[in-house]
DNA sequence: CAGAAACGGTTATGCGAC
DNA sequence: TGAAGTCGCATAACCGTT
Protein backbone atom coordinates (compact mmCIF):
# COMPACT_ATOMS: atom_id res chain seq x y z
CA UNK A 1 0.00 0.00 0.00
CA UNK A 2 2.68 2.40 0.68
CA UNK A 3 3.87 2.94 -3.19
CA UNK A 4 0.81 4.63 -3.36
CA UNK A 5 1.18 6.91 -0.46
CA UNK A 6 3.78 8.38 -1.75
CA UNK A 7 1.67 10.70 -4.61
CA UNK A 8 -0.88 11.48 -1.60
CA UNK A 9 -0.65 12.80 1.48
CA UNK A 10 0.04 16.42 0.81
CA UNK A 11 -2.06 16.77 -2.35
CA UNK A 12 -4.90 14.96 -0.58
CA UNK A 13 -4.59 16.06 2.84
CA UNK A 14 -3.11 20.06 2.01
CA UNK A 15 -4.35 20.77 -1.34
CA UNK A 16 -2.50 24.50 -0.79
CA UNK A 17 1.30 22.12 -0.14
CA UNK A 18 2.09 25.41 1.28
CA UNK A 19 4.60 23.86 3.46
CA UNK A 20 7.40 26.32 3.49
CA UNK A 21 8.56 26.81 7.01
CA UNK A 22 7.24 23.67 8.86
CA UNK A 23 10.27 22.37 9.83
CA UNK A 24 9.13 20.16 12.54
CA UNK A 25 7.74 16.88 11.58
CA UNK A 26 5.87 14.67 14.24
CA UNK A 27 5.14 11.04 13.67
CA UNK A 28 3.04 8.73 15.22
CA UNK A 29 2.81 5.00 14.60
CA UNK A 30 -0.73 4.01 14.43
CA UNK A 31 -2.44 1.46 16.76
CA UNK A 32 1.06 1.01 17.54
CA UNK A 33 0.95 -2.12 19.83
CA UNK A 34 -2.07 -3.58 18.24
CA UNK A 35 -0.38 -3.26 14.45
CA UNK A 36 2.96 -4.87 15.48
CA UNK A 37 0.64 -7.94 16.48
CA UNK A 38 -0.88 -7.99 13.30
CA UNK A 39 2.39 -7.47 11.60
CA UNK A 40 3.55 -10.91 13.63
CA UNK A 41 0.34 -12.54 12.84
CA UNK A 42 -1.39 -11.84 9.57
CA UNK A 43 -4.45 -13.37 9.72
CA UNK A 44 -5.46 -10.72 12.57
CA UNK A 45 -5.49 -8.58 9.31
CA UNK A 46 -8.27 -6.30 9.55
CA UNK A 47 -9.71 -8.05 12.77
CA UNK A 48 -10.98 -6.56 16.11
CA UNK A 49 -7.68 -6.97 18.09
CA UNK A 50 -7.13 -5.31 21.56
CA UNK A 51 -3.47 -5.49 22.78
CA UNK A 52 -3.72 -5.59 26.84
CA UNK A 53 -2.91 -7.10 30.05
CA UNK A 54 -5.62 -10.29 30.67
CA UNK A 55 -6.64 -10.64 34.17
CA UNK A 56 -10.08 -8.67 35.65
CA UNK A 57 -7.72 -5.59 36.19
CA UNK A 58 -6.69 -4.68 33.02
CA UNK A 59 -6.70 -2.03 30.80
CA UNK A 60 -6.55 -1.60 27.16
CA UNK A 61 -3.06 -0.74 25.92
CA UNK A 62 -3.45 -0.55 22.08
CA UNK A 63 -6.11 -1.12 19.62
CA UNK A 64 -7.34 -1.58 15.91
CA UNK A 65 -9.28 0.75 13.97
CA UNK A 66 -11.32 -1.44 13.36
CA UNK A 67 -12.01 -2.57 17.55
CA UNK A 68 -12.16 1.62 18.05
CA UNK A 69 -15.00 1.89 15.60
CA UNK A 70 -16.80 0.13 18.16
CA UNK A 71 -15.83 2.79 21.17
CA UNK A 72 -12.83 1.13 22.33
CA UNK A 73 -9.79 3.23 22.82
CA UNK A 74 -6.44 2.82 24.99
CA UNK A 75 -6.59 2.90 28.59
CA UNK A 76 -10.08 1.62 29.06
CA UNK A 77 -10.54 -0.89 31.33
CA UNK A 78 -10.81 -4.56 29.63
CA UNK A 79 -14.04 -5.33 30.97
CA UNK A 80 -15.91 -2.75 29.09
CA UNK A 81 -13.62 -2.74 25.99
CA UNK A 82 -14.86 -6.54 25.78
CA UNK A 83 -18.21 -5.30 26.22
CA UNK A 84 -18.33 -2.91 23.68
CA UNK A 85 -16.88 -5.44 21.33
CA UNK A 86 -16.77 -8.98 22.48
CA UNK A 87 -15.34 -10.74 19.38
CA UNK A 88 -12.45 -8.74 19.61
CA UNK A 89 -9.31 -10.75 20.02
CA UNK A 90 -7.09 -10.20 23.08
CA UNK A 91 -3.56 -10.41 22.77
CA UNK A 92 -1.04 -10.15 25.77
CA UNK A 93 1.77 -7.08 25.02
CA UNK A 94 5.00 -8.02 24.38
CA UNK A 95 7.19 -5.37 25.19
CA UNK A 96 10.25 -6.34 24.13
CA UNK A 97 9.19 -6.66 20.67
CA UNK A 98 7.67 -3.01 20.85
CA UNK A 99 11.03 -1.85 22.05
CA UNK A 100 12.75 -3.47 19.15
CA UNK A 101 10.29 -2.10 16.63
CA UNK A 102 10.31 1.17 18.07
CA UNK A 103 14.54 1.13 17.67
CA UNK A 104 14.01 0.37 14.16
CA UNK A 105 12.14 2.83 13.26
CA UNK A 106 13.92 5.84 15.05
CA UNK A 107 16.57 4.45 12.99
CA UNK A 108 14.45 5.35 9.91
CA UNK A 109 13.96 8.83 11.37
CA UNK A 110 17.60 9.16 11.77
CA UNK A 111 18.96 8.45 9.00
CA UNK A 112 16.86 11.64 7.92
CA UNK A 113 18.31 13.86 10.56
CA UNK A 114 20.34 14.09 14.07
CA UNK A 115 17.88 16.18 15.20
CA UNK A 116 15.24 13.28 16.29
CA UNK A 117 13.57 13.83 20.05
CA UNK A 118 11.54 10.49 20.53
CA UNK A 119 8.42 11.23 22.93
CA UNK A 120 7.72 7.77 23.93
CA UNK A 121 8.37 3.72 22.20
CA UNK A 122 5.79 5.20 19.37
CA UNK A 123 6.32 8.82 18.37
CA UNK A 124 8.86 11.50 17.79
CA UNK A 125 9.62 14.87 16.55
CA UNK A 126 12.14 15.56 13.64
CA UNK A 127 13.77 19.06 13.26
CA UNK A 128 14.38 18.61 8.89
CA UNK A 129 16.04 22.13 8.71
CA UNK A 130 18.60 20.92 7.43
CA UNK A 131 17.22 18.11 5.55
CA UNK A 132 15.77 19.54 3.19
CA UNK A 133 18.35 21.19 0.40
CA UNK A 134 19.10 17.18 0.24
CA UNK A 135 15.40 15.38 0.56
CA UNK A 136 12.52 18.06 -0.80
CA UNK A 137 9.84 19.86 0.87
CA UNK A 138 8.70 18.74 4.38
CA UNK A 139 5.75 16.69 3.31
CA UNK A 140 8.36 14.91 0.74
CA UNK A 141 10.25 14.33 3.50
CA UNK A 142 7.40 13.23 5.68
CA UNK A 143 6.15 10.70 2.55
CA UNK A 144 8.99 9.32 2.36
CA UNK A 145 9.59 8.46 5.64
CA UNK A 146 6.16 7.07 5.50
CA UNK A 147 6.95 4.95 2.89
CA UNK A 148 10.05 3.54 4.60
CA UNK A 149 8.31 2.81 7.40
CA UNK A 150 6.01 0.68 6.12
CA UNK A 151 8.00 -1.12 3.23
CA UNK A 152 10.37 -1.95 6.09
CA UNK A 153 8.69 -2.24 9.27
CA UNK A 154 5.37 -3.22 8.03
CA UNK A 155 3.28 -1.15 10.21
CA UNK A 156 1.69 2.85 9.18
CA UNK A 157 2.60 5.67 11.01
CA UNK A 158 0.95 9.19 10.89
CA UNK A 159 2.87 11.94 10.22
CA UNK A 160 1.97 16.18 11.43
CA UNK A 161 4.03 18.95 9.52
CA UNK A 162 4.25 22.37 10.80
CA UNK A 163 6.55 25.57 12.27
CA UNK A 164 6.74 24.21 15.76
CA UNK A 165 6.69 21.17 18.09
CA UNK A 166 3.34 21.98 19.61
CA UNK A 167 1.48 22.32 16.77
CA UNK A 168 3.31 19.48 14.74
CA UNK A 169 1.81 17.69 17.01
CA UNK A 170 -1.89 18.72 16.72
CA UNK A 171 -1.89 17.96 12.86
CA UNK A 172 -0.94 14.60 13.61
CA UNK A 173 -4.35 14.05 14.71
CA UNK A 174 -5.78 15.01 11.61
CA UNK A 175 -3.69 13.11 9.76
CA UNK A 176 -4.53 9.55 11.21
CA UNK A 177 -4.82 6.90 10.66
CA UNK A 178 -2.19 6.31 7.95
CA UNK A 179 -1.83 9.84 6.48
CA UNK A 180 -0.13 13.31 6.95
CA UNK A 181 -1.37 16.68 7.76
CA UNK A 182 0.19 20.09 6.99
CA UNK A 183 -0.19 23.45 9.18
CA UNK A 184 1.05 26.29 6.80
CA UNK A 185 2.70 28.68 8.81
CA UNK A 186 0.35 31.80 8.52
CA UNK A 187 -3.10 29.04 9.15
CA UNK A 188 -1.96 28.62 12.56
CA UNK A 189 -4.18 30.53 14.70
CA UNK A 190 -7.01 29.31 12.59
CA UNK A 191 -6.21 25.86 12.47
CA UNK A 192 -5.59 26.58 16.78
CA UNK A 193 -8.44 28.40 17.88
CA UNK A 194 -11.82 26.00 16.65
CA UNK A 195 -10.18 23.41 18.64
CA UNK A 196 -10.88 22.39 22.66
CA UNK A 197 -9.17 23.47 25.24
CA UNK A 198 -8.56 19.94 25.69
CA UNK A 199 -6.46 19.89 22.84
CA UNK A 200 -3.65 21.66 24.42
CA UNK A 201 -0.77 20.41 25.52
CA UNK A 202 -1.38 19.72 29.23
CA UNK A 203 -5.05 20.39 29.44
CA UNK A 204 -6.22 16.76 30.84
CA UNK A 205 -9.58 16.36 32.62
CA UNK A 206 -9.63 18.79 35.56
CA UNK A 207 -7.69 21.52 34.16
CA UNK A 208 -10.59 21.74 31.45
CA UNK A 209 -13.40 21.54 34.08
CA UNK A 210 -11.80 24.36 36.01
CA UNK A 211 -11.23 26.43 32.55
CA UNK A 212 -15.02 25.54 31.66
CA UNK A 213 -15.84 27.12 34.96
CA UNK A 214 -15.35 30.17 33.38
CA UNK A 215 -17.03 29.73 30.49
CA UNK A 216 -13.36 28.88 28.15
CA UNK A 217 -14.50 26.36 25.30
CA UNK A 218 -12.50 26.77 22.71
CA UNK A 219 -8.35 27.18 22.68
CA UNK A 220 -9.86 31.05 20.98
CA UNK A 221 -11.28 31.19 24.53
CA UNK A 222 -7.80 31.21 26.26
CA UNK A 223 -6.66 33.15 23.37
CA UNK A 224 -8.60 35.83 24.30
CA UNK A 225 -8.75 35.76 28.34
CA UNK A 226 -6.37 38.12 30.39
CA UNK A 227 -3.15 35.78 31.40
CA UNK A 228 -3.91 37.16 35.14
CA UNK A 229 -7.61 35.14 35.09
CA UNK A 230 -6.21 32.36 33.51
CA UNK A 231 -3.95 32.41 36.55
CA UNK A 232 -6.18 32.50 39.08
CA UNK A 233 -7.66 28.75 38.57
CA UNK A 234 -4.84 27.19 37.28
CA UNK A 235 -1.48 29.08 38.50
CA UNK A 236 1.13 31.33 37.06
CA UNK A 237 2.93 28.72 35.14
CA UNK A 238 -0.08 27.48 33.42
CA UNK A 239 -1.83 30.08 32.90
CA UNK A 240 1.69 32.20 30.65
CA UNK A 241 1.74 28.66 29.36
CA UNK A 242 -1.61 27.47 27.87
CA UNK A 243 -1.99 31.62 27.04
CA UNK A 244 1.36 31.24 24.93
CA UNK A 245 0.19 28.02 23.12
CA UNK A 246 -3.21 29.54 22.22
CA UNK A 247 -1.37 32.28 19.93
CA UNK A 248 0.55 29.65 18.57
CA UNK A 249 3.53 30.36 19.88
CA UNK A 250 5.89 27.41 21.33
CA UNK A 251 9.48 28.08 22.42
CA UNK A 252 10.57 24.70 22.64
CA UNK A 253 12.96 22.95 19.69
CA UNK A 254 13.96 19.38 19.12
CA UNK A 255 16.70 18.27 21.50
CA UNK A 256 17.98 14.99 20.91
CA UNK A 257 19.43 12.60 23.75
CA UNK A 258 17.28 13.77 26.81
CA UNK A 259 18.71 12.11 29.88
CA UNK A 260 16.13 9.79 31.92
CA UNK A 261 15.11 11.67 35.22
CA UNK A 262 14.03 8.50 36.79
CA UNK A 263 13.35 4.51 36.86
CA UNK A 264 10.65 3.03 38.30
CA UNK A 265 8.82 0.06 38.37
CA UNK A 266 5.26 -1.10 39.92
CA UNK A 267 2.55 -3.62 40.06
CA UNK A 268 -1.15 -3.99 40.71
CA UNK A 269 -1.96 -7.26 42.19
CA UNK A 270 -4.45 -9.55 40.84
CA UNK A 271 -6.45 -9.01 44.23
CA UNK A 272 -5.79 -7.25 46.85
CA UNK A 273 -3.16 -7.98 49.11
CA UNK A 274 -3.51 -7.58 53.22
CA UNK A 275 -0.27 -9.58 53.98
CA UNK A 276 2.75 -7.43 54.87
CA UNK A 277 5.18 -9.97 54.32
CA UNK A 278 3.45 -10.74 50.73
CA UNK A 279 4.22 -6.65 50.06
CA UNK A 280 7.79 -6.74 51.24
CA UNK A 281 8.44 -9.80 49.29
CA UNK A 282 6.54 -7.91 45.83
CA UNK A 283 8.78 -4.77 46.95
CA UNK A 284 11.37 -6.63 46.94
CA UNK A 285 11.20 -7.73 43.55
CA UNK A 286 10.62 -4.69 42.13
CA UNK A 287 13.54 -3.34 43.98
CA UNK A 288 15.41 -5.51 42.14
CA UNK A 289 13.59 -4.78 38.93
CA UNK A 290 14.57 -1.20 39.62
CA UNK A 291 18.65 -1.94 40.05
CA UNK A 292 19.24 -3.96 37.34
CA UNK A 293 17.82 -1.33 35.23
CA UNK A 294 20.14 1.31 36.64
CA UNK A 295 22.75 -0.86 36.11
CA UNK A 296 21.85 -1.57 32.62
CA UNK A 297 21.66 2.36 32.20
CA UNK A 298 24.78 3.39 34.19
CA UNK A 299 23.08 5.18 36.81
CA UNK A 300 23.01 6.10 40.30
CA UNK A 301 19.96 6.68 42.55
CA UNK A 302 19.78 9.41 45.30
CA UNK A 303 16.55 9.03 46.32
CA UNK A 304 14.02 5.97 46.50
CA UNK A 305 10.45 6.57 46.52
CA UNK A 306 7.62 4.61 47.14
CA UNK A 307 4.03 4.19 45.89
CA UNK A 308 1.25 2.51 47.98
CA UNK A 309 -2.25 2.38 46.12
CA UNK A 310 -4.86 0.84 48.42
CA UNK A 311 -8.41 -0.84 47.47
CA UNK A 312 -10.36 2.36 47.36
CA UNK A 313 -8.08 3.84 44.56
CA UNK A 314 -6.45 5.91 46.68
CA UNK A 315 -2.66 6.24 46.77
CA UNK A 316 0.19 7.66 48.60
CA UNK A 317 4.10 7.77 47.90
CA UNK A 318 7.04 7.98 50.44
CA UNK A 319 10.50 9.03 49.64
CA UNK A 320 13.95 8.83 51.30
CA UNK A 321 17.08 10.44 49.92
CA UNK A 322 20.12 7.82 50.76
CA UNK A 323 23.27 9.82 52.22
CA UNK A 324 25.20 8.17 48.88
CA UNK A 325 23.62 7.35 45.77
CA UNK A 326 23.58 3.53 44.65
CA UNK A 327 22.47 1.20 41.77
CA UNK A 328 22.22 -2.01 44.19
CA UNK A 329 18.75 -3.75 45.41
CA UNK A 330 20.07 -4.34 48.59
CA UNK A 331 20.05 -0.53 49.09
CA UNK A 332 17.32 0.11 47.62
CA UNK A 333 14.85 -2.69 49.13
CA UNK A 334 16.63 -1.61 52.55
CA UNK A 335 15.15 1.74 51.88
CA UNK A 336 12.12 0.91 50.67
CA UNK A 337 11.10 -1.57 53.32
CA UNK A 338 11.79 1.06 55.83
CA UNK A 339 9.45 3.09 53.89
CA UNK A 340 6.88 0.89 54.02
CA UNK A 341 7.26 -0.37 57.31
CA UNK A 342 7.16 3.66 58.22
CA UNK A 343 3.44 3.63 57.31
CA UNK A 344 2.21 1.47 60.28
CA UNK A 345 -0.54 0.26 57.96
CA UNK A 346 -2.97 -2.04 59.74
CA UNK A 347 -3.08 -4.83 57.43
CA UNK A 348 -5.06 -2.00 54.81
CA UNK A 349 -5.86 -3.89 51.62
CA UNK A 350 -3.70 -2.90 48.43
CA UNK A 351 -4.08 -2.81 45.41
CA UNK A 352 -0.53 -1.82 44.03
CA UNK A 353 2.78 -1.45 45.53
CA UNK A 354 5.95 0.45 43.05
CA UNK A 355 9.37 1.48 43.41
CA UNK A 356 10.91 3.96 42.09
CA UNK A 357 14.62 5.65 41.81
CA UNK A 358 15.01 9.48 41.21
CA UNK A 359 17.99 11.57 41.75
CA UNK A 360 19.90 9.90 38.73
CA UNK A 361 23.44 10.55 38.49
CA UNK A 362 25.46 8.97 35.49
CA UNK A 363 28.21 6.57 37.08
CA UNK A 364 30.69 8.29 35.17
CA UNK A 365 29.77 11.34 37.09
CA UNK A 366 29.23 9.94 40.12
CA UNK A 367 32.34 10.64 42.49
CA UNK A 368 31.53 8.58 45.61
CA UNK A 369 32.48 5.31 43.75
CA UNK A 370 35.62 4.52 45.59
CA UNK A 371 33.59 4.96 48.97
CA UNK A 372 31.13 2.48 47.67
CA UNK A 373 34.08 -0.46 47.04
CA UNK A 374 34.31 -0.34 51.51
CA UNK A 375 31.18 -0.12 52.10
CA UNK A 376 29.29 -2.95 49.48
CA UNK A 377 30.64 -5.71 50.79
CA UNK A 378 30.27 -8.14 47.98
CA UNK A 379 26.53 -6.88 47.07
CA UNK A 380 28.23 -5.35 43.55
CA UNK A 381 29.49 -8.69 42.45
CA UNK A 382 26.67 -10.41 43.61
CA UNK A 383 24.30 -8.47 41.89
CA UNK A 384 26.35 -8.15 39.02
CA UNK A 385 26.21 -11.60 38.92
CA UNK A 386 22.79 -11.77 38.62
CA UNK A 387 23.01 -9.33 35.51
CA UNK A 388 25.16 -11.88 33.62
CA UNK A 389 23.19 -14.84 34.35
CA UNK A 390 20.28 -13.04 33.42
CA UNK A 391 21.64 -11.52 30.30
CA UNK A 392 22.22 -15.00 29.17
CA UNK A 393 19.07 -16.97 31.12
CA UNK A 394 16.67 -14.29 30.29
CA UNK A 395 15.09 -12.78 33.33
CA UNK A 396 13.13 -15.11 35.32
CA UNK A 397 16.35 -17.57 35.75
CA UNK A 398 17.37 -15.49 39.05
CA UNK A 399 14.63 -14.28 41.20
CA UNK A 400 14.56 -14.24 45.34
CA UNK A 401 13.74 -17.26 46.67
CA UNK A 402 10.93 -15.47 48.72
CA UNK A 403 9.34 -15.10 45.72
CA UNK A 404 9.34 -18.94 43.97
CA UNK A 405 6.98 -21.04 44.76
CA UNK A 406 7.21 -23.95 46.20
CA UNK A 407 6.71 -26.92 43.57
CA UNK A 408 4.74 -29.67 43.96
C1' DC B 1 23.67 39.90 68.83
C1' DA B 2 19.13 38.29 67.78
C1' DG B 3 16.03 37.57 64.53
C1' DA B 4 14.22 37.86 59.53
C1' DA B 5 14.25 36.52 55.17
C1' DA B 6 16.01 34.19 51.39
C1' DC B 7 17.41 29.87 49.73
C1' DG B 8 18.11 25.20 48.44
C1' DG B 9 17.05 20.55 49.45
C1' DT B 10 13.60 17.18 50.77
C1' DT B 11 9.14 15.20 51.05
C1' DA B 12 4.41 14.57 49.51
C1' DT B 13 0.63 15.22 46.34
C1' DG B 14 -1.61 15.82 42.07
C1' DC B 15 -2.08 16.20 37.16
C1' DG B 16 -1.11 14.86 32.59
C1' DA B 17 0.89 12.27 28.70
C1' DC B 18 1.44 7.96 26.10
C1' DT C 1 -18.60 1.83 37.82
C1' DG C 2 -13.61 0.31 36.81
C1' DA C 3 -9.53 2.03 36.42
C1' DA C 4 -1.76 -0.54 33.80
C1' DG C 5 2.66 0.87 33.88
C1' DT C 6 6.24 4.57 33.21
C1' DC C 7 7.42 8.82 33.07
C1' DG C 8 7.83 14.39 33.70
C1' DC C 9 6.41 18.58 35.80
C1' DA C 10 4.32 21.85 39.07
C1' DT C 11 3.22 23.06 43.64
C1' DA C 12 3.29 23.35 48.52
C1' DA C 13 4.87 22.64 52.97
C1' DC C 14 8.64 22.01 55.79
C1' DC C 15 13.37 22.30 57.32
C1' DG C 16 17.99 23.69 58.23
C1' DT C 17 21.49 27.25 56.77
C1' DT C 18 23.08 31.53 55.99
Amino acid sequence: MSRSQLNRGNSARNPQGDDAGCNILHIDMDAFFALVEVRENPSLAGKQVIVGYDGNRGVVLSATYEARKLGVHSAMPMSRALRLAPNAIVVEPDHEKYSEVSENVMAIFESITPLVQPLSVDEAFLDISGAQKLMGTPSQIGEVIRARVSDEQGITCSVGVASTMFVAKLATNFAKPDGLHVVPADKVIEFLHPLPIGALWGVGEKTAEQLSRLGLVNVADIANTPVKTLTRVIGQAAAEHLYELSWGRDPRVVTPNQAEKSIGAERTFESDIDDPEEILAQILDLSNKVAKRLRAANYFSRTITIKVRFADFTSVTRSKSLPASTDLATDIYATAKSLFEAMHLQRARIRLVGVRATGLVPTSESSVQLEFSDRDSGWREAEEAIDQVSLKFGNSAVKPARLIKPES
